[in-house]
RNA sequence: GGGCCGCUAGCUCAGUUGGUUAGAGCACCGCCCUUACAAGGCGGGUGUCGGGGGUUCGAGUCCCUCGCGGCCCA
């Protein structure tokens, strides 16, 4: 029969141009990765997706990460689960915010009322306009409509088996209720609290930060030494690199065991410029060998002052504002008039600027001890802004995380054994991370886009809020948004009356919303039948860099709310790094975008790549591995267009030959391996056995085989042909969760239905595997031997050979015996000779 | 300062409970129009396994120590 006939969409000329497009078209309408709810929990296979933020951009480091989630996802699908996987848009918060700030050149301005008819400017250019919060949020939510958009298609054409109808976005209607219900639980079980408080605070975004927002940023600055003054005037000298805080100093530590300080516990000193009486105090906290071994303690230079502070029960004497400005009103504990003229001088300025006059004031008064000496230390940031954070006493929303409980802390430490960790060294950084909290979690931001805190304080009959009144939503009335709606039993007019109510002004942080992703998604609390199918989750896939943020907060919500692990395995990816080694950024330019490497190189050559990557470990962005990816997908294409086109089908299974048994035998063996390495979730070991099994079967299987394979009317060749479309079928079957289009289009031209709707291959579909699954690699050597003369002798490999003489083990000989017919054909061997010897070697002569 | 990860060919990386002569791909070089594939194929050289010490019959692998790079936390 002729291959035409047998399988007629078989191209002429395969090629890969468009296949993206044509099967995620398919894939799509036939609903492949439709997620079936009517099955067993343990049928089920869920996968906690990542939401990418929004309003970011993706880029390769996403791409390699998600092609990994996917390739897991797509051999749980082969191997008979019911595989849940969403995607989800992580698009509340602060990005979101800023994007759209930028974007339409706008601000939110929460006093301003709504504006239905505003339509922001076409080029807004440098001008901003303020709008009224809900403007702002509407604004918000058309644009990152847009961006997903965008995103849903970029993952597409990577091809990630995605159920589409499963897609979440964290500000969505049903997110926020269920981020209310999951606060509100947390408020009643008491693990929900508000406290007036320290609280680190970022001036630019004129919002609080959580511990695990800060990062460390090593800024120049200077050490200068001050006198301080005792009563009789002897002089105690303090270094501090933040000299402007002199004028909140509310006393002096020293160490309890320093010697020199010992006759000042208990004292009082008076403060430099503005002649203020501080107690001089002894905590352990100080350090004696630092500086002159003596501190000063202010409200609030940093967070080792706010321990003193509380644990010594000082004076609270603030002065820089929300804004990051001095108090325009001079403070109330400055009694002299110099002391209150000279404050006119800090009063509405910078921090910066302070400083610099605060240095001025300190020459003028010659309590600056010397020159200041510069130095670079590290200073506390908000990882999104760029000024240092600042330390203010605000009311604010807190959940428990342990930071204060060590008994909390400790199941939470334990709960990370519940959890099969890849690469297992990641949990470490779990405990560490949990291990080392000082403080419960700060949820509340004083921003505008996100979920709102679901809660009214009632209002005395002097107008002052009673924050101890907390009034709550009905549940069934969730979401809500304070600031629109009413808590029940009030009117819309007692709305900031004496008598009445207030909404509380916050959002929560994003990680307060996106900690509850397994519930999100799950439809926890709206359908609990498919949550308890999904629930804990069979894989968390995530960034190393946030095991602190989203991984911690996770299990948090999961044991304060259910007692137990939110999934069963986590799997941390690594990172992308240019091929300098260095980290991908923006701002460094190094940054591609994905869509024009799958146009230059196609989906499955970038899968490829990122399959490369080992769980994680950091990878190397290298086209180069790209550009093999490409080949090993034209090989593909051409090699099953030489089987299909030999008319090889599935249907004749005589496979007699001892050769083709030792390929399937082989394949077998591959078969297993590459099982076992997906079960242990390293997808790059199942690709690297998978290839490489290819390549010895194109190079040398096939070129063995060949010429008894075109031979028409014989056992030999139908044994070949048979033994070549089984092999082939299963490759793909193996490849499928690499390279899903590739893979699907050979599959197209000759099998019914998707290639991703097959079952995973089992070493038991080989009936035919033969006792000696060695010949295949023996066989590859011996013809290997024979190429060699030829090259060496600059011949053609068609060039004849008149004497082959093959040196083996009897054992080794016997089996290549079997397939010598094919080793003379693919060797041009006119006289083939066996002789024993101890290990395997070839001696050939040319023609 | 503490913790974790890494250091193997020019490059990117494999290397199993310690076991023969340490592997692959890329790059490089040479050859070959061979009826699946010239955007291809075939073949080839390439190592102080970061340094030092130790355990062992035997160490890339285990232990100690030092160095370098990275990440996280102080």
């Amino acid at each position: 029969m002729s291959a035409q006939s047998l399988y007629p969409k078989l191209p002429e000329k395969p090629a890969l141009d468009a296949v993206e497009n044509r099967w995620s078209s398919f894939w799509e309408s036939a609903g492949i990765y439709k997620f079936n709810p009517n099955c067993t929990r343990d049928q089920v296979y869920s996968i906690d997706t990542p939401p990418p933020t929004a309003s970011g951009s993706l880029h390769i480091g996403h791409v390699f990460s998600y092609t990994h989630t996917d390739c897991i996802a797509r051999y749980k699908r082969m191997s008979g689960f019911e595989v849940f996987y969403p995607m989800g848009w992580d698009d509340n918060g602060l990005p979101t915010e800023r994007r759209v700030q930028n974007y339409y050149g706008i601000k939110c301005d929460p006093t301003l009322s709504y504006d239905p008819s505003f339509v922001p400017a076409e080029d807004p250019g440098k001008e901003i306009t303020a709008v009224s919060r809900r403007n702002f949020v509407e604004l918000c939510l058309e644009l990152t409509t847009e961006d997903e958009k965008a995103f849903e298609a970029t993952w597409k054409y990577l091809g990630l088996s995605i159920d589409w109808s499963l897609t979440y976005q964290t500000i969505s209607d049903k997110s926020r209720a269920i981020s209310q219900l999951a606060f509100l639980r947390n408020l009643e079980r008491g693990e929900a609290y508000q406290s007036e408080a320290p609280t680190l605070w970022d001036v630019s975004f004129q919002t609080a930060v959580a511990q695990a927002e800060l990062e460390d940023r090593e800024r120049p600055g200077a050490f200068h030494r001050v006198s301080f003054h005792q009563e009789d005037g002897t002089k105690v000298f303090i270094e501090t690199t933040r000299p402007e805080l002199i004028v909140s100093c509310v006393a002096l530590v020293a160490n309890p065991e320093d010697e020199r300080y010992q006759p000042l516990f208990g004292k009082t000193v008076i403060s430099p410029i503005f002649g203020v009486r501080v107690p001089v105090k002894a905590h352990p906290l100080a350090e004696i060998d630092r500086g002159s071994g003596i501190a000063m303690v202010c409200t609030f230079g940093d967070l080792t002052d706010v321990t003193w502070w509380r644990e010594l029960q000082l004076e609270t004497r603030p002065v820089i504002g929300f804004d990051g400005r001095f108090s325009g009103s001079t403070p109330s504990w400055l009694e002299t008039e110099v002391a209150k003229e000279r404050y006119q001088r800090l009063a509405g300025t910078t921090v910066f600027t302070a400083k610099e006059r605060t240095v001025e004031l300190l020459r003028e008064t010659g309590d600056l001890d010397g020159e200041p000496k510069p130095i670079s230390h590290p200073v506390k940031f908000f990882e999104k802004g760029d000024k240092p954070l600042e330390i203010v006493t605000t009311r604010q929303w807190y959940i428990r995380n342990g930071g204060r409980d060590q008994d909390l802390r400790t199941k939470l430490v334990k709960l990370s054994d519940d959890i099969t960790w890849y690469p297992p060294y990641m949990q470490a950084r779990y405990n560490d991370w949990v291990n080392g909290l000082n403080g419960d979690w700060l949820i509340s931001r004083q921003r505008f886009f996100g979920v709102p805190i679901p809660i009214w304080y009632g209002i005395d009959q002097n107008g002052e809020i009673d924050y101890n009144q907390i009034l709550q939503p009905d549940l069934k009335s969730l979401p809500v948004d304070p600031s629109i709606d009413m808590p029940s039993g009030y009117q819309a007019d007692q709305r900031n009356q004496p008598g009445g109510f207030a909404a509380d002004p916050d959002v929560m942080d994003t990680w307060a919303t996106s900690s509850l992703t397994p519930q999100l998604v799950g439809d926890w609390s709206v359908d609990e039948t498919l949550f308890k199918k999904i629930f804990p989750m069979d894989l968390r896939p995530q960034g190393h860099d946030i095991i602190r943020t989203w991984l911690f907060s996770t299990m948090a919500r999961s044991f304060l709310e259910f007692g137990i692990a939110p999934w069963k395995n986590a799997a941390l990816s690594g990172w992308i790094l240019d091929p300098d080694r260095k980290k991908m950024s923006k701002s460094k330019g190094n940054v591609v975008t994905p869509i024009a490497l799958f146009e230059e190189h196609g989906s499955d050559a970038v899968r490829y790549w990122a399959a490369s990557g080992r769980p994680g470990t950091d990878t190397a962005f290298d086209v180069g591995q790209m550009k093999i990816g490409r080949r090993l997908a034209i090989k593909l294409l051409n090699a099953s267009k030489f089987v299909l086109g030999l008319g090889a089908s599935l249907e004749n299974n005589q496979i007699t030959h001892d050769l083709d048994k030792a390929m399937l035998a082989s394949l077998a063996q591959t078969v297993t391996a590459a099982t076992k390495a997906f079960e242990d979730y390293n997808y790059t070991k199942a690709l690297e056995v998978t290839e490489s099994f290819f390549w010895t079967f194109t190079d040398d299987y096939v070129e063995l085989v060949k010429e008894r394979a075109y031979r028409e009317n014989d056992p030999g060749a139908d044994s070949a042909k048979a033994a070549l479309a089984q092999a082939l079928e299963i490759m793909l079957r193996l490849f499928a969760p690499f390279m899903p289009f590739v893979t699907e289009e050979v599959w197209s031209w000759w099998q019914p239905g998707s290639v991703h709707s097959t079952k995973w291959p089992k070493s038991s579909e080989f009936e035919q595997v033969s006792s000696n699954p060695e010949l295949l690699a023996e066989i590859s050597e011996v013809i290997g031997a024979v190429r060699r003369v030829k090259t060496d002798a600059k011949q053609s490999m068609k060039a004849g050979m008149k004497e082959v003489v093959v040196y083996g083990s009897e054992q080794t000989l016997a089996r290549l015996k079997l397939a010598q017919g094919d080793l003379i054909a693919a060797g041009a061997i006119e006289n083939l000779k066996f002789e024993v010897d101890q290990t395997l070697r070839v001696a050939a002569e040319l023609a």
